[in-house]
DNA sequence: CTGAAAGCGCTAACAA
DNA sequence: TTGTTAGCGCTTTCAG
């Protein structure tokens, strides 16, 4: 079942398990002779540290666990793989946790985790702002695409992203766009729309919303109607997923992108590249927002607690085919 | 930092900690007054109990690591969810790792990991058939698209799901296939080859092999400049990134897909229903691959070790606009 | 620089 | 049914 442990690298190097333990620990605590000699033993005879018994008394784990809210959505890939390969580098295990869109699961995993990891890495959270405080209390927490005034953070620039999206349409001429809301719980959800609407109001044009929708293909149908219902010329949907579907549904319904009207999706997922027509969308750094965020975790313990980091990471705008001139009715 | 203990809990309640302790792991052996006294002030305290520490003595850490071969795969993601879905079922939690195709990385972290885990989930490893058995001789293994007579695995029926690939090809006039060959190390890759290659010569058409390659989108180009200057009518990629890449680079070749070259991919990702054309594609339930192995880790324990199980799923040839009736020269 | 010994939080005999 | 008592494997004072 389990290897050798320390006692039996002491034994056969000749040391105390104290000696064993701070060669692995602190190297340059102990002589290079014996550190050297141990191990050599500890690999002779396949020694393996248990990280329980060393996180049980440094309290350490040396593990940060993410917990996404939808693991199905293809956008958290990047960021995943981004927070693995940070935490790799540190040798940290990242410990992956789907919420699957839901709250209540969301607070069990963490509260279940709590005592194991060193720190908690939060990706598009659905819990209220309160659950946010109180789970920050406990451990070191990084949220992913959401903002609280005392918490870590680190989310692409909504703000200026949703300027851009703006500006784009306005300049092929549209005067008005719809957009289409994600889950109400959603921080992204509102802070997008509030952004939009900013934007679009120094642009001066006109938005609307419609919604929510859950951001998936299947829901782009219902969506698609009712922007078509809205008589819209052009569509900003929650995410890529949700715009997807309402291009298949305009598809179905006979109207033509961007002819009738123009989509711009967000995240840049990699189906966005290959649909067709190519779906406009709000891209950024993602891999870069998980490596970020994980960076941040480590080096939580580092900084002053009031006023913690807050990044935002920029935006870009990918054009593909999905946006053109509004029709001249 | 770290919360109250069982003997917080256990003085609290004026009872000893292994009533406490059995309270939570065997609710059977203690009186339900008792026990609803612990639990209301554990409660009341905010305990929780310590997995290391449960952990250490026990032995048992209910935490499964998963390693995959590339986490950017899409094709990752739905067997990654199931996994996490079953885990979460039975409580444990599911450790992600990601080895990068580099069998060197994937070593390591397993031996990294091992002591801390109950087992390992390894999604289409890259470690020679050696490294496999003696991962296998530390903790319970689970292999996943990938089989080893010796070893518990799920797989798809790549043997029945190629002879669809091929006989689909036939049926519209190939008299011979290219296969797009994955990396070297990869089984998959291997198995599949052998696969098509019989079914091609039961139903009668040629069967060639080029590569290896890489199996990502960026790749295609290569592959398919190789697959147009072997001729090919029909074209195999070993997987739907790769035929993605295909595709696109054939059409900035100027070659219609399917009228000049039918194109046909593996796993169904979810970029293969929305390229255009469509991809025709070799699906399968690669959530239930991942639910399946997680249960079949979990319940490891209590079966003979002798003959493991080797479950083999279905596979489903999806249909759509990357296939067509070859060209009349 | 190294050893002895205590103990992290919990579980598992063994008693009572 | 409950309490007592050893540890699980490791780190960490405190001596030497």
């Amino acid at each position: 079942m389990s290897g050798p442990t320390i006692y039996d690298v002491a034994a056969a190097a000749g040391v105390a398990t104290s000696t064993v333990s701070r060669a692995f620990s602190q190297p340059g605590r102990v002589s290079a002779a014996t550190r050297d000699r141990i191990v050599a033993v500890a690999a002779e005879l396949g020694y393996r540290p248990n990280p329980h018994a060393r996180a049980l008394l440094s309290g350490k784990h040396h593990t940060v666990a993410m917990v996404v809210s939808d693991i199905a959505n293809p956008h958290y890939f990047e960021m995943i793989r981004g927070a693995e390969m940070r935490a790799r580098v540190s040798e940290y295990t990242l410990l992956l946790v789907n919420a699957e869109e839901s709250p209540r699961v969301e607070w069990e995993q963490i509260q279940r985790l709590s005592p194991a990891v060193d720190g908690f890495l939060l990706a598009a959270s659905r819990l209220p702002d309160e659950n946010l405080r109180q789970v920050a209390a406990q451990r070191p927490v990084v949220l992913m695409s959401r903002e609280l005034p005392d918490l870590t953070s680190v989310v692409l620039d909504h703000v200026e992203g949703c300027h851009q999206v703006v500006s784009h349409l306005a300049s092929l001429g549209h005067r008005d766009l719809v957009y289409l809301a994600g889950p109400r719980n959603s921080w992204m959800a509102s802070t997008r729309w509030a952004a939009l609407q900013r934007a679009a109001e120094q642009i001066g044009v006109g938005a609307r919303r419609i919604g929510p929708f859950t951001p998936k293909v299947t829901q782009g149908g219902a969506a698609a109607d009712a922007a078509v219902n809205a008589r819209a010329t052009a569509v900003v949907a929650h995410n890529d997923l949700l715009a997807i579907g309402v291009m298949q549904r305009l598809a179905q319904r006979g109207l033509r992108v961007p002819e009738d009207v123009s989509v711009v999706g967000f995240d840049n997922i990699f189906a966005a590249d290959v649909c067709t027509p190519g779906l406009t969308t709000l891209g950024g750094a993602h891999t870069d927002l998980g490596r970020t965020a994980v960076e941040l975790l480590l080096t939580a313990g580092s900084r002053a607690a009031d006023d913690p980091p807050r990044v935002v990471l920029p935006t870009e705008l990918v054009l593909r085919g999905s946006t053109g001139t509004v029709a001249t009715a």
